[in-house]
DNA sequence: AGATATACTTGCCAAATGACAAGAAATATG
DNA sequence: CATATTTCTTGTCATTTGGCAAGTATATCT
């Protein structure tokens, strides 16, 4: 498993020498996680900072009638990482799991700081990490507001389609804040009208 | 109106010399805002972040059905900020309202910056504050997620009581993802068997 | 391929929530 | 202080959504 694609989401996220990407991208270790298997368990810190080279992967929790919800999907070339418990190293209510066989980057937290430490243009890498993280999550959090179920199901099958290669349609329904009863109507009205 | 308060919050945020602090409290601007008026107003950048000395506000959007739905209230000895619409210099879908009239201090995002530059210990405050925004907006959503309105309005009572002494039901409503109605219903059960 | 398990759709019914309206209470205004 | 306005509660009714179960389709395993 070579670090191309790796080196390439760094260069691509901060202009520097790439002598310095590729230090890096040293730093990294590789990762594999088999289907099914967990990247972040529920109750855990978590404690890797994840480049997703291969695979499909997806966030949930349990809402308070025991159902499980998804949170997140997360594809290959994307970086996955549940924020709040990385940076406040407090325990995750999220699971992330492996919904294929997937293969990646880890960086641990404790080399994340050394790398802010001993490569000063590294810091504007975790300031803009953190700026990304919490503007998907708003965007997540107002779009549950201010659209539909059916529109955020148009939204995301436009823009995101590979996602339902992979993912069950009840992982996509508790997504979008629906169970999979009702997502089933909203795809029969979508193909009768839409 | 002095800036007390504000140096006091900084220096707890900061381990920093009082001078360094003086300094920095220095580069905010007094702010005030009547009962009823905009922080910030939907469609508009967010240019400004506030610490908030005195006074009671709320964010707000709109539902798809055209709904005012707050999204957050903010109390005195408080930071105030719509961050994604702040550090990514995009327009805001959210508006924030002064519900009291409301006084603090505010700094611009260019001074901000100018900030990080010439006080470098500035940058871990900056890093604290985007954390602590992602950190309550990501409790704010599993929130949303696991537990039941009752018992998000059990925890905001609790935890918060001087929101109840500020904000409209209505307001609190929406706040919890139910309407008015619900809440009321909510209040009265709360009241017989809670 | 055949058998078994899992996932998806659909209909029926129940439960929860919202819409609306009327009255009570609280607040603001002249 | 009296009136007007706004907010809150509560009842009725309608709509939406979910739960459940049966049937269909799809995927998995030997």
């Amino acid at each position: 498993m070579d670090k191309e694609l790796l080196l390439n989401f760094i260069q691509h996220s901060l202009p520097v020498p790439t002598q310095t990407a590729s230090y890096i991208a040293d730093q990294f270790d590789n990762k594999v996680i088999l289907k099914n298997d967990y990247f972040l368990e529920a109750g855990t810190v978590s404690n890797d900072y994840l480049f997703l080279a291969d695979g499909f992967m997806r966030a949930f929790t349990y809402d308070a009638d025991g159902n499980d919800v998804t949170t997140a999907f997360y594809t290959k070339n994307r970086i996955v990482l549940e924020a709040s418990s990385f940076f406040m190293r407090t325990v995750s209510a999220e699971t992330i799991q492996a919904l294929t066989d997937c293969t990646g980057f880890s960086l641990s937290f404790d080399k994340l700081n050394r790398l802010f430490h001993s490569v000063p243009e590294f810091r504007e890498f975790g300031r803009a990490m953190l700026v990304r993280q919490l503007v998907a999550l708003k965007q997540r959090t107002l779009s549950m507001i201010n659209k539909k179920a059916e529109e955020r199901y148009v939204d995301l099958f436009e823009s995101n389609r590979d996602i339902f290669q992979h993912a069950q349609l009840r992982h996509i329904a508790s997504y979008l804040g629906v169970t999979d009863t009702s997502l089933s109507r909203i795809r029969r009205d979508f193909s009768k009208n839409g």
